[in-house]
DNA sequence: ATCCAATGTTAAGTTAATGTTAAGATAATG
DNA sequence: CATTATCTTAACATTAACTTAACATTGGAT
């Protein structure tokens, strides 16, 4: 899966190095121009990173981070500062505010490169994100709240029930055999009966409600299907 | 509305210098030429912005500082360091007990007044109160006094406990894992175990109540979730 | 239709995760 | 440097989750 990368810079010279250079290397990128396109772009796009000029028109970069740190949706999102001024001070007090790091103009796209690298790497590890939400119907499966929701009702599930039913979800129609729910959910050297496997099945099913009935199909002899 | 600049320093010359250009430019002045009376000054003027000399008699360009971002009526000023000292040291110290800009002397005037403008800038789009608190019906997260109250009744959370709260009440509904509390709150290099976060959470829960009971809600294998 | 292997079901047993307390270690403060 | 507040841990309690055994039911093969 390829990241997606944000560039905010107003001088197009710039967006059209930076979108060559990082399209190369295989990343996914949406550009913006100024302050408020760049917010808005952020939360519609739920970048994996945001590449972000300080010296903006109307809005500059600091107020565009402080208010992309205010939004619970991209708050999280690692920020790169990109500045022209080579003042120590305006690095300082950019990372004081929470950038994940910075570059100095004029930009050399190897160091870049490698800054891009290290800060998604650090955020990898990091938590589900908005849009790995499974939604079909009306039931919703949230991995980044552990919740599951029918028709706006809360279900309860518990780890392993919601771990499984994910599972399952994210590939509808595939028949998931016991074997492979056993190597995918449960930790390697750990082992259990099969009638283990159904029982959380019938748990989930029963906590799924009639509304959601034959939701999961058994199939004789194989396993599960998360009905398409 | 014209903006009033409140300009400390012991060196007539350089409170001349510096107040004719600046009412050249169409600001308004006061002046202060010791600590004691700049924080009089400050507090009597109401300045939208203080240039601050740091070799001051009697009470230094710091110390004034420090107690600038003591009192609430002050807090929220810029402030330009003017120092005749190059050692970064001392812009860093500067700024992170929180100089929003510094300048070197010799002044050049042209840079005075673009950071001047830079920084009025800055202030100006500043939200007048303190817009990154967290308010959850009567309970109020404020990070800037670093304070808790709960239908106005203070709550006394610990740095720690204060910081755990926050950064769950900024992403409620997610489920934050330990491992995640751990990066985040916790220095890079600390090793704590799990229990030490569950001590953390007994007791900001046993703080915020009854009242805020089940704000903090336990996912038994993942985490812990600030309610929505 | 009948049989039988596969799955469903239930409740009870087992394990793992978290809650809790108090005491010891560490860091902040005067 | 002494004091105090904060943080961390160990040990144990509690609770929820997970697993299993035992038995019931089902659906397809014959």
């Amino acid at each position: 899966m390829s990241k997606k990368i944000l560039i905010v810079d107003d001088e197009k010279d710039i967006l059209d190095l930076l979108e060559f250079n990082l399209q190369n290397e295989g990343y996914n990128t949406v550009t913006a121009s100024d302050g408020e396109q760049a917010l808005l772009t952020a939360k519609a796009e739920n970048p994996d990173l945001i590449i972000l000029d300080i010296m903006l028109p109307g809005k500059d970069g600091w107020e565009v981070l402080k208010e992309l740190r205010k939004d619970p949706q991209t708050l999280d999102i690692p920020v790169i500062f990109l500045t022209a001024k080579d003042s120590e001070i305006d690095e300082v007090l950019g990372l004081e505010l929470g950038a994940d790091d910075y570059i100095v103009k004029p930009i050399s796209i190897r160091k870049l490169l490698a800054r891009i690298k290290k800060v998604l790497k650090r955020s990898k590890t990091k938590q589900p994100e908005n849009d790995d939400r499974i939604i079909v119907d009306e039931l919703v499966i949230d991995p980044q709240s552990y919740k599951v929701t029918s028709a706006d009702q809360d279900i309860v599930l518990t780890k392993k029930e919601f771990d499984i039913l994910y599972y399952m979800a994210k590939r509808p129609g595939r028949v998931i055999t016991r074997k492979i729910l056993l190597d995918e959910i449960w930790d390697e050297n750990v082992v259990v009966i099969d009638r283990t496997i159904d029982v959380h099945i019938r748990k989930i099913r029963e906590k799924l409600g009639t509304e959601n009935m034959g939701l999961i199909e058994t199939i004789k002899g194989v396993g599960y299907r998360f009905k398409v």
